[in-house]
DNA sequence: GCAAAACTGTCAGCCGGCTGACAGTTTTTT
DNA sequence: AAAAAACTGTCAGCCGGCTGACAGTTTTGC
């Protein structure tokens, strides 16, 4: 986590360097080619990084409290919620990581990390049908944010069908029919808008079974 | 570049620990789960990263001397030549990196390169068709790998129909019926198996145009 | 130089999932 | 409380691309 590793004195510095900036939900903030390449942590809030073409979208990342990315490459930053990032030019950072090994080191898990979720992302998209990926997606998130209850695991996801077929590269109609045999399965249950249960994990892991 | 970096003095000792392995042609070389992290670079030859699934088989890069990877995901890692590669126990490797920025460097520059080709990777799977990947991968090809000729961009693919469809993500069948139809509307001339002509960049560039 | 193996081209049949349409429900706004 | 806006469920129609099959071509190995 860099937020705080940027806590200590060492980088008390480089801290100044960085502008601050906030912006509302809903937000666009960065598209492709913006201009100057810039290197951005997150301070508050969360953010999705997405491509998007004509009048698609598909979600690649949604960045939290801590999260870093660089902008140079052909995606779109939104505000997911109100959000205040840090920003610097990737020049100015690279003179700063030669300086902190650490530094680098932790950019370094980062960047690792945001390829393997790239590779399963990936993964999904060529050996996955939509049944597959809807049911992998509930997976991860109950491993992630997902709080044990009562009854199962309980998942806040807070997305519309129209945001889930975003992120898993589907259509809104095609995510909510396969989401309503889920329920029929018995696999997921609905609790109310964006909030769901899944009482059996094992279930959710071989679906769609037969 | 890895290769030249490691020739300097300072890397010396760091050049020794790495354990030297040869494969032939072919060979598969990792696959997921097979024990401990290792991070390997290509010394002689090519190696291309691949996901797969029962029959099915996805490429995700194809890496040359000088290339480096980690392989604590769930790919597969096969020598597409015969090939030398150095390797060492990840956690070695962090302790190198600590005490030479410039290491850190290069393999920040490395990784964020693997990461905008994954988001590439992404983009042509969820927004475009089969002939728009095609396309784009010729496109590709021509700028790192064509060779300026008398008639336009010479490109040794070296790539079998099945090999192709492997990198673009789709069947044998349909790269062959779609490659021939390029041909016919002399976006792409073919020379003999695997080498190919490109008389007009302008014309690939937006095929399929109507 | 010949047989076996690997590769290519093409076609019919099929299927997953996208699209558009529309009715119903929930949330937000005023 | 009413109206507008946003979201959900479902269905018919369509289409891109996968599969399997098979004939033809090129390369490899002995």
């Amino acid at each position: 986590n860099l937020i705080q590793e940027l806590r200590r004195d060492e980088y008390e510095q480089l801290c100044t360097d960085l502008s601050r900036r906030s912006f509302p939900k809903g937000r666009l903030i960065y598209s492709p080619g913006h201009g100057e390449d810039l290197v951005f942590i997150v301070k508050k809030g969360k953010v999705r990084i997405y491509l998007a073409m004509e009048d698609k979208e598909f979600s690649l990342a949604i960045l939290g409290p801590g999260d870093i990315y660089v902008t140079h490459t052909r995606t779109y930053v939104a505000a997911v919620e109100d959000v205040t990032i840090l920003t610097m030019p990737t020049m100015q950072f690279h003179h700063y990581m030669v300086e902190h090994p650490a530094l680098s080191r932790t950019i370094i898990f980062i960047l690792g990390d945001l390829l393997k979720q790239s590779f399963s992302i990936i993964d999904n998209l060529v050996f996955k049908d939509i049944s597959g990926r809807l049911a992998d997606f509930f997976l991860h998130e109950a491993e992630s944010t997902g709080t044990p209850s009562r009854e199962g695991i309980l998942l806040h996801l807070d997305l519309t069908m129209e945001q889930l077929a975003a992120i898993i590269g589907s259509s809104r109609q095609t995510v909510s029919t396969i989401l309503n045999s889920m329920q029929r399965a018995e696999v997921v249950r609905k609790i109310k808008r964006g909030v769901y249960c899944i009482p059996n994990l094992d279930l959710l892991k071989n679906y769609p079974s037969l």
